[in-house]
Formats: structure tokens, sequence, C-alpha cells
DNA sequence: TGACTATTTCGCATTATTGCGAAATATTGA
DNA sequence: TCAATATTTCGCAATAATGCGAAATAGTCA
């Protein structure tokens, strides 16, 4: 059992739109290769390897290698639940009536 | 209508202890003076200040003044929801199997 | 074994974040 | 108007995050 990371440590691995966007591509389940990955956020294999183990230390995102490639899937599967909430229209409504994530 | 905040500025906002702790507190509907999240995060009031007009910019919260006071309220009920979820013991299961915010 | 492929690690330069205290701003009440 | 209170803004120093390319590592297959 890995140790309880706090919630801030998980919003700090997400703070960034490299990471987001790998969250994005794991969302619903499937698995990526880096070379997938790296295609999605258009940067460099170095640097998307090193967004891809800040999401793994946070526990966002598991990887297993197989053969040459090592795949990613997604652990934490409110985060995509929470990014969705985030990206409805009416997402700035007062408390009360607010009906994001509900 | 403000202009629309991407989720990993969001997930940048709540990047921090303190932030995160703004939130719990706040968390609930109620509101808030910035002397009692002073008061709950340990720091100086410059620095809390500063935490609060970051929530503020990313519309995770909001702020109005009455007499001498601002006060601060949640303007974003799914991020308390996320976290209670981030904070379940069975954090960290299998996708497929978690009970995760579901 | 040796070449090839996929990925990670390292070191660097640039930029962003964090916390502080001092100073500035705004509201209230004498 | 003047002083007191509540909060924000500013400038600074220390630390962390970001992206890159080069080098290292690991697995596969001839």
């Amino acid at each position: 059992m890995p140790t309880k990371i706090p919630p801030h440590a998980i919003f700090r691995a997400l703070a960034n739109e490299a990471r987001v966007r790998v969250v994005r591509e794991l969302s619903g389940g499937g698995e990526k290769c880096v070379c997938d990955l790296v295609a999605a956020c258009g940067l460099g294999w170095s640097t998307v390897s090193r967004h891809l183990s800040v999401l793994k230390a946070a526990g966002v995102i598991a990887d297993e290698k197989r053969g040459l490639q090592v795949f990613y899937r997604l652990t934490l599967p409110c985060v995509t639940n929470f990014i969705q909430c985030l990206e409805k229209p009416s997402r700035y409504p007062d408390f009360q009536k607010s009906a994001c994530c509900r």
C-alpha cells in the first residue's frame, strides 16, 4: 500500500497542461504507450517521460512494461470526472445553485 | 461571464497546501473573513492574501467586502467533492474496481 | 554478441512559485 | 480630520518546475 499522498500533491501533479493531456488520453480506462503520449503532448520524449513520472509518483497513473514499450493507465478515475466537471459550460455559478459535479 | 479557465489552471491554483486548506475552510458553503483564513493557514497576512487572489483568479472562490472585512466563499463546490474523494482510504485501486468518486 | 528500439535519467538554463516584511489602500468611528 | 483596523500590493530572496538534448538503461532479435 503506497503512502498517503495529500490532496495538494495530487493537484500539483495535475498542475500542468501536458499532464492533464496525459490524463485525458488515459480517460476511459485504456492504456497508451509513451510514444502515443509524446505524440499527444507535442513535447520531447524526455520531457513527457518526466511528466509521466510525476503523475506516477502522485498515484494518478501506473505503468507496466511489455516488451520494449511501457504502457500507462489511469489509476484515479475521479480525476476524469473532476476534469469533465470543470469543463461544463455552467462552471461559474453561485455555490447554492451550482449543478457542477452533482 | 468570466473567460474560461482551463483545467490545468484550476489544478495549479489548488497545488498548494495553504490554498487547499482555504478551500476546506470554505467547504460547506459558508463564508470566512481573511482573518479566519490566516489563522487556519498559519502563514502571514500578505502570503494568505496572495493565495486568496490566486484562488479567486482561478474562479475557485469569490470575495465580498462588508465593512472593514472581506469575506470569501467557495464558488466551485466540485472541488470539495474531489478532495473528499482523494481522501478516501480506498484511493489507489485499479481503474476497473475503483469506487473512488462513484 | 551487437545493433536497434523504447524509454528514462541527468545536467542545464529559464521561468514560476513561495513566504516574508514594509508600505499602500480602504473603511470605520471618534 | 485622524487614528485604528483589515486587507492588499510590492520587492526580495530562496526554492521548485519546465523544457531541452545528450547520455544511460533495458528489451528484442538477427
